[in-house]
DNA sequence: TCCCAATTCGGAACCGGTTCCATGGCATGA
DNA sequence: TCATGCCATGGAACCGGTTCCGAATTGGGA
């Protein structure tokens, strides 16, 4: 309706060259002398051009987007991977198409339509089973493919050994003493296959039985993944009254705070009533005292982008299945140790309107 | 490299029919007969034959996707939004490319490729003050832009008012009785222009100033978005004894955590020594039974956009600027009756290994 | 039986870049 | 001086859809 958005031909033409000419100068080719190099940018510059999106991406054959495939998104673990894998694919230039997946429909819906519209040009997965038959139809389109918080043979992932963590935790638990150790989880769920609480789970059956102890079902419990839920749980739990347990293993920090807030209700000390220790290390359980596995969150989502951003540019991924370290923090909720309030950096100073932290003490990323 | 992709030509010859017809058949023309309908889409079904986007894209002159801006995404509140956001943009099969947003260089950057590559139909900017010599720009290609938690004259947005929230908060703390309150908020960010901290506090003055209550500005306090500097904070405003604030609103959930863990800390009771107000209504004050000022973050995102959608058909944003209410939920942080863990419509039945709530109990989004 | 309008359809032109090939100019070496 | 070769360059062909125009077919009415 408006004028014409001015395209590569009017700056060939305004610039007195052809439009090869003008596409090498985008494309950074050294074909082209110092002085058409200056007069085309020139031109660039004044008409303030930039080349259409699209228009290259069909004539490249790629789109420079990543599709990010998420599970419920709203989990703090799973943003911070999130957050990890933006991050470094927009430094590359790449742009985050993020997909939001809450059932198995929506997975399947979303796969297709990336997939063959090829809207992007590589997908990474978070917190995700992609369905075997899905893999295979990437695979034959060559499609990169890279799994964070999850992994598959034969395909470059990111991930933690969630039995060894569920180990982790409850071996803590016994090192303290406690024998009657409870757990915490989510609900299996099948259809999307995210498996790491019940990996947690296996590996708190593995420390009891390394310890001798008999696993006790009754001071098992599943659940939705939340605070509420957790808390109804752990309520449960403590009906149990003399057989109730000392101690809980939650299979995520988001779940271990419903447990502290119920062993409040109850009038419970902690530790000294119930030890609590979650996962995930989120920043909740620092504020809280709670004792935790953590994993790194943020560096699973960059070392994923990572390996996508290479695979893109025809490198192959250094490690090509790489796995994370885990490691136990111990706090207030199972050592009982008063924990002071991390101070850190902070410096609180006199501002000009009220006392004042400034920023810079604060953990930025990049 | 391989055999070529099947492009719509193949599908036309394969069909026998003119690749004009095929496209009328994928985009749903009615100047196409009964038979060859039929005939042409068993041929795309047997082919399983896509239309590339980028291809289409490019001469359709859209993309069918909307660039996310939003600020330091790790925020629950603006994570929250984002979700809303992304899952109606999904449901209009339209794209969510979600930039994440940490200076102002960033924001720069990402405005002037998003914008002038057209890599995007539109803009939806989340919590985040786009300056004005871009929102010119933006208008002069009349690109739509949906501003959410943010309000500017003449831009479709929704939000909420931080002014009349922040007041609402401290009346609260007012008519139980407190006289000396605190403020702890963000330290003022003038780059990304986040505001909404600096709004609340400026209805906290507004409060105190109705009561007749001279502000004493050593109970005002601001620091880094985080539970830590809150606590680090908190315990500074204790340190004035005597002068102590015997209620503390916290301009989000996030500190009001902070304030309560450094309160524990100092042996203060919750609310008989020190009563507590945030700000958002997280998850997480609803588990800590913290009093909070509730906006609905997730409809924010839904309703900014569903204004995006309506704008990309070409419609009008129904309500062009759209205000969502607050309202006050007073909880045990600040009345001090013992909240009871909200067990919901939850109900613990025996599972095969072990106790279990059934999912569907959980809060799902749509 | 003939004419006109409506319906359906084929395919060229086009969207705006990229890429490859042919060309012309210049320098170098014999 | 001429052959050789390299480098810079213009421009056509192409990427894979969409759209529009003209043609062919059909049906109905006179």
């Amino acid at each position: 309706m408006t004028k014409r958005a001015i395209s590569i031909a009017t700056v060939a033409a305004e610039a007195g060259v052809g439009v090869g000419t003008v596409s090498r100068v985008l494309n950074g080719s050294d074909q082209v002398s110092e002085a058409t190099l200056k007069r085309v940018l020139s031109t660039i510059e004044r008409l303030d051009y930039r080349p259409l999106r699209s228009a290259s991406s069909l004539s490249k054959g790629r789109t420079d987007a990543v599709g990010i495939l998420v599970s419920v998104i709203t989990r703090p673990s799973v943003m911070a991977r999130l957050v990890g894998v933006i991050d470094v694919l927009s430094d590359a230039g790449l742009d985050a198409v993020v997909f939001n997946v809450e059932n198995r429909a929506q997975l399947d819906r979303h796969l297709s339509s990336i997939i063959d519209q090829r809207r992007v040009d590589g997908i990474i997965s978070i917190s995700l089973r992609i369905p075997k038959e899905r893999i295979a139809r990437i695979r034959k389109l060559s499609i990169p493919l890279v799994l964070v918080d999850n992994s598959l043979p034969n395909l470059p992932c990111v991930y933690i050994d969630d039995v060894e963590g569920g180990k982790m935790a409850t071996e803590h638990l016994l090192s303290l003493g406690h024998r009657r150790i409870g757990f915490i989880g989510d609900n299996a769920r099948s259809d999307l296959g995210m498996s790491a609480s019940e990996n947690r789970y296996a590996g708190y059956l593995m420390a009891l039985e390394a310890a001798g102890i008999e696993p006790d079902f009754d001071l098992v419990a599943r659940g939705p993944h939340s605070s509420e839920a957790a808390a109804v749980l752990a309520s449960a739990l403590f009906e149990l009254r003399k057989r109730r347990p000392t101690a809980i293993f939650a299979s995520s920090d988001t779940l271990a705070v419903g447990v502290i807030k119920a062993a409040q209700q109850h009038r419970h000390k902690i530790p000294d009533d119930l030890a609590v220790i979650g996962f995930d290390n989120l920043e909740v359980s620092s504020i809280l005292d709670i004792s935790t596995v953590n994993q790194p969150l943020l560096e699973s989502g960059i070392k994923g982008a990572s390996k996508m951003v290479s695979l893109l540019n025809g490198e192959i991924a250094k490690p090509h299945r790489e796995q994370l370290v885990l490691d136990v923090v111990p706090r207030g909720s199972s050592l009982g140790i008063q924990g002071n309030i991390p101070t850190k950096l902070y410096g609180v100073v006199e501002g000009p309107h009220g006392l004042q932290i400034l920023q810079g003490g604060e953990e930025l990323v990049s």
